[in-house]
This record gives C-alpha cells, sequence and structure tokens, in this order.
DNA sequence: ATTATAGGCTAATCCAAATTAGCCGTCAAG
DNA sequence: CTTGACGGCTAATTTGGATTAGCCTATAAT
C-alpha cells in the first residue's frame, strides 16, 4: 500500500476512534511513520484527507452497488436459492450480514467515523442512513418479497417484516461498536431473535391448509 | 434559570449539535449572553462543563430510575392497567416512547451528545447503551411479562419479544435524529410496525382455544 | 550525465482558542 | 456606610496544532 493510501487507511482508524476534531495530522503522519509536514505532499490539507476517504468509501459503495444490482436483475436464480430455506439458513444469513458489517476493518471504521461526524453535515448523515438502514432494508426487502412470494414466508406488510428482522440486528450491531465486550451475548440474542422472527413468520403447514380452506369458501 | 445553569444548557445544545471537540468556549458564552473570560466564574475550564453535564444526567437519571422503581413495586397495579391492553393503547405505548425520547428536548441533545462522543470513553458508551437501550429493553421487558402472564401476548421468549418491540423504535429515532425531516415517516412505520408485532404476539381466541384442547389432551 | 519530480525532513510561522490577570460595579450582610 | 463576594468586562498571555518555507536525496526519464 503506498503512502497516499496508508494516510487514508491510518486517518480513518484514528477518526473511527477519536472523531476528525481530536486527531492530529501530527497523530496520522506518526502512524505512517513519517512527520506532519511530509503529509502535505500527499494532502492539501485535513480536511482534504477526511474527503478523500468519503470519495473512496463512495466509489466502493457505487461497486459494491453494482454487485448487488447483479444480483437483483438475476432475482430469478435467487429466489430459487431460498425457495426452501431453513431456520438454520435464515440465521446464517442474518448471522452473515452482522459479522461481515461488525467485523468488516473498512466498514466498521467508516460506520464508526459516520457516527461521530453525521450532525455535522446532512449529507454525512444521508450517507450513514442509506448505507447501515435503508440499502440493507431495500436489499433484505427484495429477498423477503421472493419468499413471501414464494410461499416460505407469510405477511400482510413485507417492509414492517424486514424491519422485524433488521433492526434488531441493527440495534445488537451500534450495541457491539460501543460494548466490543459484549459481541457474545449479541450472537446469542441474534440467533434467539431469528429463531423468533422465523417462528412468527414461517408460513407453516396448518396455515397453508387453513388458507386453503379459506380459498374453497370464497 | 441562573447563568450557571444557563451555561450547562447552551452547552448541552451546542455540544450536541457539533461535539465536544468543536465547540468553542465562546459559543457558548456567546448564547449566555456573556463573555468567554467570564464563564470562568463558573466553571474551571471547559471539561469541568461537560463533566457537570454529565453529572447533572446522572443525578436526573437516577430521580427518573427511582420513579420507575416506585412503578415496579407498584407492579399489580400496572398489570391491571394492562390487563386489556388494546391494539390502540399499544400503539399509544410505543407512539409515546418515541415521542418522548424524540421531542423531550433534554434528552435528545443528551442523546445526541452521547451519540458524538460515545467512543472517547468506555462510561459514555455505558450511559448511552444504559439509557437507551438496556434500561427500555428491562422497563418493557417488564411490561411484557405481565402481558404475557396476564394472558393478553403470547410468545416463548419475552426477551426478544420486547426486542422484536424496541429495536424498530429505536431504529426510527436515530434516524430522526440524524434525518428530522423523515420523522412523519418514522411515525407511519412505527404505527404498521405496532398492528403487526400487536397481531404476530397477541394470544387471539382461536389460540386459546387451541390452548384448551391441548389441556384437555394432556 | 543531467535534470526534474516525488517525497522526506527540520525549522519556522501563524493562528485560533483556551485560559489568566486584573479591573470594576452591584448588592447584601455586618 | 463599608466591605467583601459575586459576576461581569477588556486586555493580555499561552499554547497546541495546522500549515508553510526551504532544503535534501533518490530515482526515473531524457
Amino acid at each position: 500500500m503506498d503512502t497516499r493510501q496508508r494516510i487514508l487507511d491510518e486517518a480513518l482508524t484514528l477518526f473511527s476512534e477519536k472523531g476528525y476534531a481530536n486527531v492530529f495530522v501530527a497523530d496520522i503522519a506518526n502512524r505512517v511513520g513519517i512527520k506532519a509536514p511530509s503529509l502535505y505532499k500527499h494532502y492539501k490539507n485535513k480536511q482534504a484527507i477526511f474527503d478523500a476517504i468519503i470519495a473512496e468509501m463512495n466509489k466502493r459503495f457505487l461497486e459494491q452497488a453494482g454487485a448487488l444490482q447483479i444480483n437483483g436483475a438475476d432475482a430469478a436464480a435467487d429466489a430459487d436459492i431460498y425457495k426452501t430455506i431453513s431456520e438454520e439458513q435464515l440465521i446464517d444469513l442474518g448471522r452473515n450480514l452482522f459479522l461481515y458489517f461488525l467485523h468488516d476493518d473498512y466498514t466498521r471504521r467508516f460506520r464508526k467515523m459516520l457516527t461521530i461526524e453525521q450532525f455535522h453535515d446532512a449529507s454525512l448523515a444521508k450517507i450513514y442512513q442509506k448505507q447501515y438502514v435503508d440499502d440493507p432494508l431495500s436489499y433484505q426487502g427484495m429477498l423477503f418479497g421472493m419468499l413471501v412470494a414464494s410461499g416460505i414466508l407469510q405477511t400482510e406488510n413485507v417492509e414492517i417484516m424486514t424491519i422485524h428482522f433488521y433492526a434488531p440486528i441493527y440495534m445488537l450491531l451500534v450495541m457491539c461498536d460501543r460494548e466490543p465486550e459484549r459481541e457474545q451475548e449479541a450472537m446469542k440474542t441474534l440467533e434467539d431473535h431469528i429463531r423468533q422472527f422465523n417462528s412468527l413468520y414461517r408460513r407453516d403447514e396448518k396455515t397453508i391448509r387453513k388458507n386453503r380452506n379459506k380459498h374453497k369458501e370464497q
């Protein structure tokens, strides 16, 4: 990794721990192994480092969105994958989402930084909201929409069902950001949550039979 | 309100919008209507202002906890109140919780400040977690425990049920902190959420009958 | 070989913001 | 009526930290 990139990396680490205003240019330089003035060979000033981090995130984010689009286009195939999704697979789905967000180094640091900086600037708030709330809901919502369509799950309102799935994951995630020592507890809760979610929303045989009867009556 | 108190008040407002490090002592003084050096007649330094805010919050918080204890002690009476809770009353419960957290000026500013400062210091993280996650869950959990005991709601796991109730409220709350213009949307979602929660967990007549049969069979 | 560029360093410089010094008016207690 | 504490002000002072100036070396291109 070249110096220019290492600066971004170390700056992100520091910003995510202390917030922009509490990080000194000299701190960043130190971690990179150079002196503060040398930073200015790479970035115009401190703000430019922050902006570059946001820009890089936007880039990664677009790539990721592109990847998701492909999955979206391939919805039929995805639907097949999940057509027979078991409780254990559902747990895996949630656990993977959770652990990816929690442990992916870049995602985690970026989220913590945005948590601190979100009120400085409406645009940062929007990025946070999109990346850690709206987009996961929209992606999961698409998935659950398919599961409902194929009769695995049942609900009158897929969006609310998706919130019921994701909101606990989100709450546990931000809990672990602030109290990492509670990760074990969070994993346990996460699993219990998804089991209960599954038993609440899964279309069981009885219900299917009941619905058939309803059809006959009409 | 005396000057000493007004300083805390204005400081909290500013800290909640910009974070401690981005607020200048002169900003606080300005809003109070005095000059920066005069602040030092009331507080030793900037940090002491922050500490006093935390101390005051702890005081208010203990009072509140005391009040809750009283309710807890009076659990039998509370149980009566909720024994016949309707869907509309459940929605009110959630809406009130949500709107209190969102609109109570002190709570809102304090929460935003802690959001920004939580990673500076583990003790701040703990306060946040306790006040906006653990305590609401524990209080709601107690309530739902009673509702289950009195046969209004049914579940195998009250804690998870409580998370299913509260996590969406929490997620909508922090959404409104960062994008206040989405409050209307959040209120709508909140209501839909609770209706669906109600229909998922309410022990309906059919189920009661089913359970009676189960008893007979045994 | 020469030169230009990239990227590092040390030693200023600059500046904003916290804090201190020291003065003054007011008012309540003696 | 006078004195001392309270709380305000202006004018320094201090300081920490961002940024600039100017120099040096290595390396890559001509």
